[in-house]
DNA sequence: GTTTTTTTGATAATGGTTATTAAAAAACAA
DNA sequence: TTGTTTTTTAATAACCATTATCAAAAAAAC
């Protein structure tokens, strides 16, 4: 058995990525193989403990050093996007590399991705009015998720 | 020589500071006093260890670890708006101690208060699409303000 | 084959923040 | 006032996700 329900788009954003990794001339090492898969297929927005986590389950040898700095290096070619918190425990996209706004439970810590219209215009407004050259953006929304509201 | 240069609005929000504080029956101190001057009268989002060295100018003999607990208690009675930044360095906004945008040089490290418009309607359709409960949210834009811009 | 470069794995170091705790200050009681 | 209790401070140790270091392993180049 080789793929456990690898979606096409995760199939592809694989392909997207070990490209790049080629261009770049990077080596496309099995640890460095299994990280990025991991990447590809999650959309929870996992932490490196939690990749840490599942490469060893495949891959037991590896080292945790390795996964942080895979998840470096393919954040540092744009392949992934780094959500960075204060309180440790870092997330990471690999399905969409590029800065889009993000909805985080307060409690359970799950992240997701909302459809969000209305928004680049934004940076534009931003150039206009404060002068600074807008290169990148981060839009988080905190709240409860369904599940937790439940709980509650 | 009492104050130096205080305005009218930072005049204000330490009233509504003090004022909270005492309602929450906290003792006001004078290093809590001195902390909280800081924070209202400064536009530029100061770090704790920017607040310490102000606060060591007036009070040499107060510790790191007051301010920090200062700054954290003025956090938790809803004073004072924490943007945190998971390479350290967190900053604090005490004029603004609600969600609003920020505008970010990725050089020099400034931040500023943009004016925006028409961004409150997104959390209601945060939580039609995502079935969320928004309670917060966070909007930062990263770029090169006008100083760096002519440095460049 | 040998040499050179890249990558890995193990572990030490980093640094902002938090926890701890004894001393000081303030509030309270008698 | 004097003693008692509670809060706060100051100093410092502990925390912990991340980064740096470096020798060994793997891959590429020759
Ligand atoms: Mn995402
Ligand atoms: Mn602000
Ligand atoms: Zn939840
Ligand atoms: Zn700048």
């Amino acid at each position: 058995m080789n793929s456990r329900n690898i979606s096409p788009e995760a199939q592809n954003r694989i392909e997207e990525m070990l490209a790049k990794l080629k261009s770049s001339d990077f080596r496309i090492t099995p640890q460095r193989y299994a990280v990025l898969r991991i990447l590809a297929a999650s959309e929870e927005h996992p932490s490196v403990a939690e990749i840490y986590e599942s490469v060893r389950a495949e891959f037991p040898t590896t080292s945790l050093a390795t996964v942080y700095k895979t998840v470096s290096l393919l954040k540092d070619i744009g392949e992934v996007l780094e959500l960075g918190f204060h309180d440790g425990n870092n997330r990471y996209d690999g399905n969409r590399p590029f800065p889009h706004p993000h909805v985080i439970c307060m409690q359970c810590r799950k992240i997701m991705d909302p459809e969000l219209a209305g928004l680049d215009d934004l940076s534009a407004e931003m150039n206009r009015k404060t002068g600074y050259k807008i290169l990148s953006h981060r839009l988080d929304f905190y709240g409860l998720c369904p599940d937790c509201q439940k709980l509650a």
